[in-house]
DNA sequence: GGGCCATATTTCGTATCGTGAAATCGATTG
DNA sequence: CAATCGATTTCACGATACGAAATATGGCCC
């Protein structure tokens, strides 16, 4: 590989170009942190020496990635350029906003959409409620598929082996006391909801905060997208179910 | 050697980082191509070799910033999350939609926020009206200033030395037969936005789009953003300017 | 104001890491 | 089945990024 084996090789899995990997782990810092960020903190978080984290960032800087404030670093406003043209099921999100919308009108509450990658669920897109105390999820954050609605369904709807193979693989870690994180249990929950056709999240993956989600198809039957409402969990209503199932039919039938 | 040995650094500018650099421009290169796009158009647009280009891929698609598609290469949804989080103006865009939805819901049209950065505007936000035709422009893009009704006020509002200087750095691109492109003009149009308040653009960034700007400040009487609305030329109505001088007013006694 | 500490920035010799030519693989087409 | 084109892998080389240490900068206390 490209390291030698005895070297560092360091952080989350690895990439193949020592300085990318780097640069995204500096941008990875710097996101983390709500407030600019002093070199000094970014390379002690990424593990970088002070002066390789500081001719990255300088590089970084040059093309707009970063961007500076004071002596402190902030994410460039190129990313946000990127990140607006980034491609993935734009179509979905064009066709799924006005829904969302629509449906966060009617209910008050935050409606996520959400597709799957790898073991995670991804936040594309939400319509947040215009009231001070809400559920929000940023965009292009992850989640673990067994703490949320949507994510059990897409386990559901896999073979029971499947479901068995992510319990393995992920050890399904906890977020609250009430996060499944037994086998059996697990599964057992999950083919109930594929029955039921939605799933709740009862305060799974945060205290206090609780969801029901729905699978979006395509014509084929195809998993598409996952369609959420997440809402302080004592706000939550059952009457929202028959809503967040029409949407998702709505939605599934626009782009069948 | 990496480029021609005559030519040290080569594209826009340079950089310290080669790697980056580079990977910059892919991830330019990507997002300039609304489709996805084959590794032969990326090495060949951005003139690397597609041995190196594949390697800088690769990694990229390791750290999420990259995705593919087949064989071909889209933006990764690591961009989206860093995207949304590009704190830069965050206040400042939280504080302007809810005035910007208002005011598109009253005209019809869309509204756009800009800041300055540098010689161009960059569009930091923007609301939709709900209609066929309408003018939409891409959250994070850029244009340079003198073909914009905002980027004009900007030029006005600095001394005629700053706005000459500009002229020199720039040589004033013409974009459509109704651009400004000459300094004398651009200096005397300008000063008379800045006496009125707000500037028209007058189909000078693209044919059969008008748009009227005006300038949002803070406390201190400092520039911290534009504001403009974006039609069709033959839509456009005088009407709007006072609603949206007002609008402008509003942000800045709410950030002030 | 001056001295002191903590960060940020620059320098520079060196080993590492990324490079690109060329070879291989794989799919598509005539 | 050969031929072609693009994607992917290999590999030896040397340019490139590395990091220790030196130097600048700036904030703070006495």
């Amino acid at each position: 590989m490209a390291q030698s084996p005895s070297k560092s090789q360091s952080e989350s899995g690895s990439g193949s170009i020592q300085v990318i990997d780097r640069l995204t782990a500096l941008l990875e810092a710097i996101a983390r942190n709500r407030d600019p960020v002093s070199l000094k903190v970014l390379s002690a978080e990424t593990e970088l020496h002070p002066s390789t984290a500081f001719r990255i960032l300088a590089s970084a800087i040059e093309n707009g990635l970063v961007a500076r404030e004071g002596s402190n670093y902030r994410l460039g406003i190129r990313l946000l350029q990127l990140g607006s043209r980034v491609a993935s099921h734009q179509d979905l999100r064009r066709e799924a906003r006005p829904l969302m919308e629509t449906l966060r009108d009617q209910i008050g509450e935050t409606v996520n959409l959400t597709v799957r990658q790898g073991d995670e669920v991804v936040y594309l897109d939400r319509a947040l409620p215009e009231r001070m105390m809400r559920v929000e999820q940023r965009i292009g954050s992850r989640a673990p598929l067994h703490v949320t609605a949507v994510g059990k369904l897409m386990l559901g709807e896999g073979s029971e082996a499947d479901c068995r193979a992510y319990a393995q693989r992920t050890g399904l870690p906890g977020y609250t006391r009430y996060s499944l994180t037994d086998e059996e249990q697990l599964v057992q929950h999950v083919s109930g909801c594929v029955r039921a056709g939605f799933a709740y999240d009862d305060e799974e993956a945060e205290t206090g905060v609780g969801c029901i989600g729905v699978l979006v198809h395509d014509d084929a039957g195809q998993i598409v997208a996952g369609l959420s409402i997440s809402a302080p969990i004592e706000r939550r209503r059952d009457e929202w179910i028959e809503l967040l199932k029409a949407t998702a039919q709505e939605l599934s039938t626009q782009l069948g």
